[in-house]
DNA sequence: GAGATATATTCGTTTATCCGGTTGTATGCA
DNA sequence: TGCATACAACCGGATAAACGAATATATCTC
C-alpha cells in the first residue's frame, strides 16, 4: 500500500508530468531538450529526472557528454493503466501542446546548428532561462 | 497539467489509499468505522477525508452525529481509469485485507452493541486508539 | 593538459505536508 | 439546561519536497 503511495507521489508533480508527456511523444530526450522545452533550469530537470528513473518509469542512456532518457516499458497493471490514462489525459490540455511546440522549436534550432546544444541559443521564442551574453559583452 | 498533478496528489497517501479501498468495498461509512477500521486518530480521519471530499473522490451524508462518507462517481476518464486501476492494485497487497477484517470486526462490535460507537469500544482488538476508561477510574 | 560543455550532486533555504492535541459546533438525551 | 457524543477546524511542531545557486564529475576539443 505504501509502495503505491510513493509512486502516485512520484507523478504527483507538474514538472515530471510534462517531462513524461514530452517523453510520450517523443521517444528519447537529452536533458537540455527537457530544459528547453519546459523553461526550466537544469538543476530542476535533472533533479526530477533522477526521481522518475528512481521510481522505474524512464530509463538514461549516456552517450559521450548527453545523458538520454526514455520511457520505460510499465511492469505492472497500475503503472500501466495509469500511465495510459495519462497521456490520454494529458494530450487534451492546453499546456501540452505548448511546450510540445517549445520542444519542436528548440529540436529544430539545435539541429540546424548542428547538434550541440551550447550554441543553439538566443533564438526569438522562449528567451527565459536561455540568456544570450554576447549581445551585452562581446559587441 | 496542474490539477492532474493535485489529483494525483490527493491520492499520493496511505491514508487516504486505505480509507478508498474501504470505500470500494463498504458503499457507505462513517468517521469513526474508518478510525476503527486503520486505528488512526480522529482528527487523521476527518483531515484525510475533507482532503478526499474536497478533490470531489467522496461525498459526506449528515444523519443526525453521524457523517457518512461513501464514494462520488468519477467524474472524467483520468480519474475513472485511475480509480479503476487503485482497486485492482489494492485488492493483491496484504495489508488491504487485513484493514478490511479490522472493519468488519469493528462493524459487527458497533452492531452488537446498538449502533453507538461510543460503547463499541473496550473489544480485545485494535485496542490502539481505542481506550477504556473503565477499567481503570471506574472499577 | 587547459578549457568548454552536459549532466549530476550537494547545500542552504523556502515551502508544503502531515501529525497529535485542542477547541469549536451541532446533535441527541436526560 | 447541562452533559456526552461525533465530527470539523485550528494550532504549533516535525518531517519531507522542491528550489536556485554553487560545485563536482565526466567527456570532448584543441
Amino acid at each position: 500500500m505504501r509502495d503505491v503511495a510513493k509512486f502516485l507521489k512520484v507523478l504527483a508533480d507538474e514538472a515530471r508530468l510534462q517531462m513524461l508527456w514530452l517523453l510520450f511523444n517523443h521517444q528519447e530526450l537529452c536533458v537540455c531538450d527537457i530544459m528547453a522545452a519546459l523553461g526550466i533550469t537544469q538543476s530542476k530537470a535533472s533533479r526530477h529526472l533522477a526521481t522518475l528513473r528512481h521510481a522505474g518509469l524512464v530509463v538514461d542512456r549516456k552517450a559521450a557528454v548527453w545523458t538520454y532518457y526514455s520511457l520505460r516499458p510499465a511492469e505492472n497493471a497500475l503503472e500501466r493503466a495509469v500511465l495510459d490514462a495519462l497521456s490520454g489525459e494529458l494530450a487534451k490540455h492546453p499546456s501540452s501542446a505548448n511546450v510540445l511546440q517549445e520542444l519542436r522549436t528548440w529540436l529544430e534550432r539545435k539541429d540546424s546548428i548542428g547538434g550541440t546544444p551550447s550554441q543553439a541559443c538566443c533564438g526569438p521564442s522562449s528567451s527565459q532561462e536561455c540568456e544570450c551574453p554576447t549581445d551585452q559583452g562581446a559587441a
